[in-house]
DNA sequence: TTGTGTTTTACGACCTC
DNA sequence: GAGGTCGTAAAACACAA
């Protein structure tokens, strides 16, 4: 009996289609029906095809939670640099004031100079402190998530950040408004896997990953 | 020994080529 | 119509209590 599932196995990995002179063939040389093998056939089958789903699953599930990881470590990242902008928006106004004070302290056609910067200061956004003048690249941060403005000069270091991945952060955004929830963080995981591992269909339908 | 969970075998219903 | 998948029942098996 041993010997046969065994043989089975063996014609199996052969190949798992079971074609009519197969099936009598082996049928024959293990003293089974025909039918016997074909049922069998059909049950591996089933068996194999529920393993490269289990297989598929956790590969995907191990992409989505270094995905995940990344994202957090980014999302790390752009608090930082806010709280980095805030600090120095506030250092830069602080010292215009103080700028001001000394002016008022000097000549009275001063004081006409000095209310021009102070208001002309005051309509100066955030963003044109990082302005490289044309063709830079700005990231803002009106969602929840970072978004590329203008590719055009970006700081994005390029060999290390294939263009899907930074496309697919800007298009997530822009799609659900900047949510966050699992849903679209797998979707957002899969579409990185198709990309970075475009591993070949190696005939057993399951994914190589490189 | 027995109750319980898992695996294997076999079959019917339905689908595709 | 042959042969495939899918869902499921029943038998066989493994194992802890």
């Amino acid at each position: 009996m041993m010997m046969k599932v065994q043989m089975l196995e063996r014609s199996f990995e052969e190949e798992n289609k079971l074609e009519p002179e197969r099936k009598t063939e082996l049928a024959k040389n293990l003293g089974l029906q025909p039918r016997q093998v074909a049922v069998w056939f059909q049950n591996r089958r089933a068996r194999w095809k529920t393993k490269t789903l289990e297989m598929d699953y956790n590969r995907l599930k191990s992409c989505y939670d270094i995905l995940t990881t990344e994202c957090q470590s980014i999302v790390n990242e752009n608090e930082k640099l806010k709280a980095e902008v805030t600090s120095l928006t506030n250092k830069l106004q602080s010292k215009e004031v103080s700028e001001n004070s000394t002016i008022n302290k000097g000549s009275s056609s001063a004081v006409g100079e000095a209310e021009t910067v102070l208001a002309l200061s005051d309509n100066v956004k955030v963003e044109d402190h990082f302005s490289t003048g044309s063709g830079g690249s700005v990231v803002v941060d009106d969602h929840d998530g970072p978004q590329l403005v203008d590719s055009g000069d970006s700081d994005f270091p390029n060999d290390d950040y294939p263009h899907e991945y930074v496309v697919s952060v800007v298009d997530q955004s822009e799609e659900d408004g900047g949510g966050d929830d699992g849903q679209n963080r797998f979707g957002y995981a899969l579409e990185i896997a198709d990309h970075h591992h475009h591993g070949e269909d190696n005939g057993f339908g399951w994914w190589v990953w490189s």
